[in-house]
RNA sequence: GGGCCGGUAGCUCAGUCCGGCAGAGCGUCUGACUCUUAAUCAGACGGUCGAGGGUUCAAAUCCCUUCCGGCCCGCCA
């Protein structure tokens, strides 16, 4: 994992609690499991600590999810081992706002433009520590607090139990205090060690950042150190920012540890010291920049051990880079209006050194390959050993049960409430395991295309009617499976609204589409129509389309398609029989006479 | 300039660390079910594994070179 030649990460010795995946083959089914063998080797204290962090700079992204969710499968395969986790998650909002966002997002996870608040008041806090400004959308104690809670809200979301620990809470309360000082007091060989990474590092260069006591923001030119007072002197200077420059107010001042930060190449090491860091996984960005300095940083101005790491490809959405900036961002929030949640998991248990593109489009083909797999772990579809083995390894840490009905559970005599589940304790996993292998494989199904089709039914008989028609519901299933299964119409049909692609019908209500008919195609329309007046249920309409086309001599391809074009003004559509039966008679019959 | 990750069927990707007959899903095509409408089922088509060289009885896999794409070496997942 780590490329750094003069580096310890010595060889992956298997060890420890209940070492279980040895069957024989011992190449990795999952990626995590790989890691947690490395993580075990280090021989960690308990808990073991793994850690993730962003700046709260703006919209938390499904990007910046892999922060929280590729430490989840690590910390989940350690505590099947045996192992107690702590999961913790640095927001790093004593960073200054260096940009303004085009878009922000609030609490609910809804996006919004910049201009829709007050722009002119973010704009002045250019430089100010994401905890100095004021939050916009007035909700939160500050921009910091407000984007931090959004990243915490995803987790939830996910079912990912975190530690949010505020970076500006690290400072203030102290416990940076003895790294600042450890970091100041040898700042020649931080000087010496940093310089050789970053060409900027001068004899000038202190590793502390200041906030100005006068205009509040963060400043970078120290003029003096005392470590026994646990003070710098500075002087307020612009500041760098991509193309532009803040301006810095000339102040001159003194402030202590606890009022400035540690620049982020220092801060992260100090965190891994602080935190007692274990694991650690990363974006690629930080792969080449500041994870090998970190290293070094840790190692020889600390003298700890840095954590065990992990690069991660970046996604894309729709092909397009995630930008918080940019304002190309897609919440968690609004992903699971289309996705169960752990359909989103499976998509963050991939391997993460391949980049990914989170293609809304074509979301039913990641459904798809959830479903499978899925059925691949319940041995009802037989797949290649390596696919079996991998949704055997995988698939149970997508579950949550969270994300089953309340009567599923009572099934399952699972007696652990779901919001109070304890990922550290054993009974509650084995509860959630006993619950999987065993209740769970009752669930059922209904394949993502299908469930959007179902959407177009507005009355939950009708979609109960045409699931059963097609065999995606059986008189044996038990009642909360199905209730279960037909949650997922209400997110296809999200998606399909989203998309509008071929599942987005809608009835033509106003007037009659355009539609050449051929006499006989007429002749068999008027009489579909009759049929339709004299009062019949879907199945029988059904039939009598095909009977109807039958008796004209008609293509049945040809006669439903000229049904679709009458009512959808498209060439397919739902099963026509089984919708007709739902419209109002009237309506129907006055269509297929092409009279209104 | 230096470095990281990828390139395998039309599409999405497993397989590469640890060499052993090139795989899956989707799509396409054909056929079947005397109701083909997200159909379903059966079958078929589909690949110089980016390219070249090397090691080997044997290379998608290991080594060297090279091309293409994404990214990093200010801040960023």
């Amino acid at each position: 994992m780590s490329e750094d030649g003069d580096d310890d990460t010595g060889p992956v010795a298997v060890s420890s609690p209940g070492d279980e995946d040895g069957n024989g083959d011992d190449r990795y089914a999952f990626w995590a499991d790989e890691v947690a063998d490395a993580v075990e080797a280090r021989s960690p204290t308990e808990p073991v600590v793994i850690k993730g962090g962003i700046s709260p700079s703006g919209v938390p992204h499904l990007g910046n999810v892999n922060e929280i969710t590729r430490g989840y499968f690590v910390a989940e395969v350690l505590r099947d081992r045996g192992w107690t986790v702590r999961q913790v998650f640095t927001t790093d909002d004593r960073d200054p706002l260096r940009k303004l966002p085009r878009k922000l997002a609030d609490l609910d996870g809804n996006i919004v433009d910049l201009g829709d608040v007050d722009a002119g008041a973010l704009g002045r806090n250019l430089g100010h520590a994401y905890t100095d400004i004021p939050d916009p959308f007035g909700c939160c104690d500050s921009y910091g607090a407000h984007f931090s809670a959004l990243i915490g809200a995803s987790a939830d979301l996910l079912g990912v139990p975190i530690d949010v620990v505020s970076t500006t809470e690290l400072y203030e309360s102290g416990r940076f205090d003895d790294v600042v000082e450890h970091v100041l007091a040898n700042r020649d060989r931080a000087r010496e060690v940093l310089g050789q990474y970053q060409d900027k590092v001068d004899a000038d260069y202190a590793p502390f950042n200041p906030v100005c006591g006068s205009c509040g923001k963060i400043t970078e030119t120290v003029t003096g150190v005392d470590i026994d007072a646990r003070t710098v002197a500075y002087r307020c200077t612009d500041i760098e920012a991509g193309e532009r420059t803040i301006e810095g107010c000339g102040h001159e001042g003194e402030a202590t540890f606890r009022e400035g930060k540690l620049p982020w190449r220092f801060e992260w090491p100090a965190q891994w010291d602080v935190l007692g860091v274990d694991f650690e996984p990363f974006g690629k960005d930080h792969a080449e920049g500041s994870w090998p300095s970190g290293v070094d940083i840790a190692e020889n101005v600390l003298g700890t051990d840095p954590p065990e790491p992990m690069v991660y490809e970046w996604f894309t959405l729709d092909d397009e880079p995630f930008s918080s900036s940019e304002g190309n961002v897609v919440l968690v929030h609004d992903v699971l209006e289309t996705l169960e949640p752990e359909v989103l998991r499976f998509f963050f248990a991939k391997d993460p050194n391949r980049a990914r593109d989170f293609s809304v489009e074509r979301l039913d083909q990641l459904v798809d390959e959830f479903d499978r797999a899925e059925r691949l772990y319940y041995d009802e579809e037989t797949g290649t050993d390596d696919e079996t083995r991998r949704a055997d390894r995988v698939y149970p840490y997508l579950f949550d049960l969270d994300d089953v009905p309340d009567d599923a559970l009572a099934a399952g005599d699972v007696t652990v409430d779901p919001a109070a589940f304890d990922h550290d304790d054993p009974d509650h996993r084995r509860q959630r395991r006993t619950f999987l292998d065993e209740t769970f494989t009752d669930r059922v199904r209904l394949p993502y295309t299908f469930a959007a089709v179902l959407g177009m039914f507005d009355d939950e008989a009708a979609r109960l009617e045409a699931a059963r028609a097609q065999n995606h519901v059986t008189d044996a299933d038990p009642d909360w499976a199905v209730t279960d299964a037909f949650e997922r119409v209400a997110l296809a049909s999200e998606w399909a609204t989203r998309t509008d692609n071929e599942y987005n019908y809608s009835v033509q209500r106003g007037s009659a589409p355009a539609v050449d008919v051929d006499d006989e195609t007429a002749a068999a329309l008027d009489e579909l129509a009759g049929f339709v007046a004299d009062g019949a249920d879907g199945e029988a309409i059904q039939g009598e389309i095909y009977e109807t086309a039958k008796r004209h001599g008609l293509d049945v391809g040809d006669f439903f398609a000229a049904g679709y074009r009458l009512f959808f003004d498209d060439d397919e559509g739902p099963q026509l029989g089984y919708f007709l039966a739902k419209l109002d008679r009237e309506f129907v019959v006055d269509r297929l006479r092409r009279e209104r």
